[in-house]
RNA sequence: GCCCACGUAGCUCAGGGGUAGAGCGUGUCCUUGGUAAGGACAAGGUCACGGGUUCAAAUCCCGUCGUGGGCUCCA
């Protein structure tokens, strides 16, 4: 056997090295300012520390902190830093799970009093010391016996618990300086890679995610190699902060939330409920060029009703009433509704696809822990629709959908969102085989349709599996928007036919749907979104009009009428101040377009034009701003055309 | 719902066992202004609510409501 191994670069070039030289030196060998960056490597596909030797000829990656796996080992050791670092300064604090996460990292221990945010920079200090001490990182594979050993002595039954799960005879753990942890790694080669560590938060978190569990303490942290990356992930947490929809709602006066009227229930503005108005008049619009009819449906519907739905089985979070001695309940969802409508008559196949659209407003038991902003509220109104069809017409009804919902959000400018298939959760009902029919259904309309997805395990309605559409917040965080859900159960529980071709009766298909999803939701998203700049086209103020002089409140009011009459949403100041003052808070208002008249204006009957993110662009006639307004005032065409629209 | 933190003027926040402060905003007056803050004066607070400790509570303790960050759940 050689004493030497052929490594294979990522670039396909070839390596050789000494049999059993580790990761590192083959590393140096390429290059030493590879290796001062290295945090660990991958061998034939598989993570390897840097200090472990290779034994085979292999193809052979070198991680950096500048790729995604090797960001989370070097974040995952930060975790072992701020670990240890707490041990210290808590001995009697347990160590749980530690992971790397999207951009940083948490470990939760399961300490006597929880964490405050005044323990951090404690924290921090401490692990400042154990990065300068630049103690190495160094693995051992030991028995199962022999770990279990070790956490008793270290009397932490969580990693007991995490060793018995191991399905292999020995485990791996790390240990640098004096810390120990049942680990997988690999590890950054010693505690002085991490560079900049920054801790952000303390928070409550069940071992294991379960309710049933003790609560933890978490703490959240991020680190990087370059004291710039820190500072601009600092300045993205406070970017994310401007963008905040509570913030610019408060600022804009777009909405309220009122603590003697409830928590979860929102009061809108004259600003917010113009954005509101706009928003779902454009949606119903788009529904009725689709081909769906607009129905509404009462709000309070007798319990009963819930029962054949399966709701109230469900325990679905509701909110019940009780008149004249008959159980009633808020709706939580329209679909029941819409399924009287359809019952309303009998239905041939030719009637077939029926899609019923309302813009419904539901209310749900929202614990109260979850109710965040407009994002996550107890009432909220759905652009909400149902369609009935032939099993035949299933995949093309859903492809409609997802077409549409993709036009939807690209007219409001969210280019990326992330698209799941969620399948059948625990609590369910309904056959497998029906499910299965339904699963294969989306999967067929997510594949005409070109999309990439992911598969949500169980996290399917319980009436059947879904395909998610999730958008992100300024924070990156994912809610759910727009929906797709098939459902054979509704239509068998309310016994829902149609007369087919052949004279007999059958069942139709049943999708739930909706595209902008909540529209409370929807409109915090998108002011996260655009950072409360509205487009013209949606803006509830498209123009502002400032007079410079008491003189010119006449004509401002002239040209604000002029506006009018070209349906656009104006404003006149009539504030007293400078027109420096004046610009200030129209601009601090983020609309889309200022006009500054005086009496040159006046004279001239021309507008003096400042824009949004431009400023000032001078005199022009007001004729000649109308029409080079006029484009911006509608949406844009690209994403409204209907399939074979040529206009 | 659970864990932690927070709740003082419309907003942002300081203060803190001896009965309240700033800036911005608001009102009035002066100023009539040319592209992001003109000036003066004034109003505005049961210090979230309820209980307790204390000679004395906005301040300490408990509970409730609300908000925030998470967990869990969902549009």
């Amino acid at each position: 056997m050689s004493d030497q191994v052929t490594l294979t670069l990522p670039d396909g070039s070839e390596l050789e090295v000494q049999r059993g030289a580790t990761a590192l030196e083959a590393t140096e060998r390429i290059g030493p300012g590879l290796a001062r960056a290295a945090v660990a490597a991958k061998v034939n596909g598989e993570l390897f520390d840097l200090s472990r030797p290779i034994s085979e000829d292999a193809e052979f990656e070198v991680l950096t902190f500048d790729s995604e796996e090797g960001k989370h080992v070097y974040w995952h050791s930060a975790s072992h830093v701020m670990a240890d670092a707490v041990k210290q300064l808590y001995p009697e604090a347990r160590p749980t799970i530690g992971p790397a996460i999207d951009d940083g990292f948490y470990y939760d221990f399961d300490v006597p009093e929880p964490f405050t945010e005044d323990d951090l920079r404690q924290i921090e200090q401490k692990m400042q010391e154990i990065i300068e001490a630049e103690e190495p990182f160094s693995c051992e594979r030991i028995s199962k016996s022999e770990a279990e050993e070790l956490f008793e002595e270290q009397q932490n039954r969580y990693k007991l618990e995490l060793i018995d799960e191991v399905e292999d005879d020995v485990v791996s753990i790390y240990e640098h300086g004096d810390f120990v942890d049942l680990c997988r790694g690999p590890h950054v080669p010693d505690t002085g890679r991490i560079k900049h560590v920054k801790l952000l938060s303390v928070a409550g978190a069940y071992w294991r995610g379960s309710e049933a569990n003790r609560m933890l303490s978490r703490i959240y942290g991020t680190a990087y190699p370059r004291k710039q990356q820190l500072e601009d992930h600092l300045e993205r947490i406070e970017e994310a902060r401007r963008r905040d929809h509570r913030r610019i709602g408060r600022e804009l006066d777009l909405f309220s939330f009122h603590e003697e009227a409830g928590a979860g229930l929102v009061y809108y503005h004259p600003r917010g409920a113009m954005l509101r108005h706009l928003i779902t008049e454009f949606a119903t619009n788009e529904h009725i060029r689709r081909g769906y009819q607009i129905v509404r449906t009462p709000h309070l519907v007798k319990s009963n009703m819930w029962e054949t739905s399966g709701h109230a089985q469900q325990a679905y979070p509701m909110y019940y009433t009780d008149i004249e001695g008959q159980s009633y309940g808020i709706k939580p969802m329209n679909c029941p509704g819409h399924v009287l409508v359809y019952k309303s008559h009998t239905r041939s196949y030719r009637d077939l696809p029926i899609r019923y659209f309302e813009l419904g407003t539901v209310y749900r038991h929202e614990k109260s822990g979850v109710l965040h902003g407009l994002l996550r509220v107890r009432g909220f109104t759905q652009d909400d629709a149902h369609i009935f069809c032939r099993m035949d017409q299933l995949t093309e009804e859903i492809t409609g959908v997802i077409e549409f919902a993709d036009d939807m959000l690209r007219a409001f400018g969210f280019d990326e969102y992330e698209v799941f298939l969620s399948t059948r959760p625990e609590k369910s009902i309904g056959a497998d085989d029906v499910w299965e029919q339904a699963t294969e259904a989306l999967r067929g309309a997510l594949k005409a349709n070109d999309l990439t997805w992911e598969i949500d395990e169980g996290g399917g309605a319980f009436y059947g599996p879904k395909i998610d559409i999730k958008m992100k917040d300024a924070l990156g965080r994912l809610w759910q928007g727009p929906t797709i859900q098939c459902d054979f159960n509704l239509p068998e529980r309310f016994d829902m036919t149609y007369v087919g071709a052949d004279g007999e009766e059958h069942r139709p298909a049943m999708v739930h749907r909706v595209v902008l999803a909540g529209i409370e939701r929807f409109m915090g998203v998108f002011i996260e979104q655009c950072a409360g700049e509205f487009p013209m086209w949606i803006a509830p103020v498209q123009v502002k009009i400032l007079p410079i002089n008491d003189r010119n409140f006449e004509y401002a009011e002239t040209v604000a009428h002029r506006l009018r009459c070209e349906d656009m949403r104006v404003e006149v100041d009539t504030e007293s101040g400078t027109l420096g003052n004046k610009i200030r808070q129209a601009e601090l208002e983020k609309l889309p377009y200022i006009l500054v008249v005086g009496d040159n204006e006046e004279e001239a009957g021309e507008v003096a034009v400042r824009k949004r993110g431009e400023g000032d662009l001078g005199p022009t006639k007001l004729e000649a701003f109308i029409e080079s307004v006029r484009p911006e005032t509608a949406p844009d065409s690209r994403y409204c055309a209907l399939p074979g629209d040529t206009s």
